[in-house]
DNA sequence: TACAAAGTTCTCCTTATGTTCTCTTTTTTA
DNA sequence: TAAAAAAGAGAACATAAGGAGAACTTTGTA
């Protein structure tokens, strides 16, 4: 269990590693992290190497290294930053972690795989995983889980017409579905979308 | 059987470790719930202890972790099935859950926000997030993140011709860019994608 | 080799947090 | 209605976490 300050300065020299190649100094780490003793960060490196985070190869200057040691507890992992074609990796120095949890789960929601490719411009391929959010109501432009009929079930953008509401799938080689209001449920809206490689 | 404010107390403690990746301490307990006496917080938090609900590590600070089933909701979502346009919900009877520990978290790995449309026709839009895994081996057709000339960065479907390697964007309005291998620098490869709408 | 830069080992300090009490009030139940 | 359980306040204390910096050793380099 890693204190509050173990763990800023362990993402921190994670976030330095993946931007530089190269570890940090204590007194970088300190720079960073805005604190002014490198006896101080020393301490908590220490910890960090005691408590299987940090490896230490030899004596040498910039000589930590990742042990990959993550926690299985939550759904967190290290944030490095924003890539752009052509450019460096763009650190935001305010976001340190991403925290999966927060974004995808909740009281209400749940998990469906997509079959085919009917969304597939909007980003949402055949076999991804998307989150839904149960509720009956949705807005103009949501993606929608929708019962039509009380027997099929789609996954579609929703547009509403005032008695009449548009299923809009996202791919140039399907046509709109316009049916009447009282024809169609709505049963979810997708608030997530997962895909693993 | 838990009291009222037992109750209450072990709610916030799991959504408080939802959100913030950390236990919160009793005063913030207390701030939550509107109880002024960290010593009554800590009471309570005891009983907890006592009948299973929750561990403490030692006396560290923000030290409660939950136990058992509280601590796997924190990675899982229930799994309704396929969905595919025009049929009801297929449910899968073998799977009834969705683990993201398993599916996202492992050694090695990072977040990476993309910007821009070069990865478009793979599903992986303008501010979605990837997850990478560290390496400096990648297959062909792998989507990796790719430094070049030790300077841009750039995420791209990796194709390698002997001594040339092909950097190939997912999106009809780029065209491929070829590099000789000593140019090119594989940072690591994306196993994962993740939006929130 | 001499010097600068980095890491190591200390000591001392402050503050935030957890722990252990006692006493009181409110709610539930027999 | 009396007793028990639950909920609450707060003081006093112990200790983990965070922080500064001096003095020293080791490593890298001009």
């Amino acid at each position: 269990m890693l204190t509050g300050l173990e763990e800023k300065i362990l993402q921190c020299i994670t976030r330095y590693i993946t931007q530089n190649g190269h570890a940090p100094t204590l007194v970088e780490i300190g720079q960073l992290l805005d604190i002014k003793s490198k006896g101080t960060v020393h301490r908590y490196v220490d910890s960090l190497i005691d408590k299987g985070h940090l490896q230490r190869s030899g004596r040498s200057w910039r000589g930590l290294r990742l042990t990959g040691e993550q926690s299985r507890r939550l759904l967190i992992l290290p944030f490095a930053g924003r890539i752009a074609a052509g450019k460096p990796i763009e650190a935001i120095p305010e976001q340190l972690e991403i925290n999966f949890s927060d974004m995808l789960l909740g009281e209400d929601r749940y998990v469906l795989e997509v079959k085919g490719d009917s969304m597939i411009d909007a980003g949402i391929l055949d076999r991804d995983l998307v989150i839904v959010r149960e509720t009956q109501t949705a807005n103009n432009g949501d993606i929608v889980v929708a019962l039509i009929d009380n027997g099929e079930t789609t996954l579609k953008k929703l547009r509403k017409h005032g008695d009449r509401v548009e299923l809009i799938p996202a791919n140039q080689t399907m046509a709109p579905l316009i049916y009447p209001a009282d024809r169609v449920h709505i049963q979810g809206v997708v608030v997530g979308q997962v895909r693993s490689y």
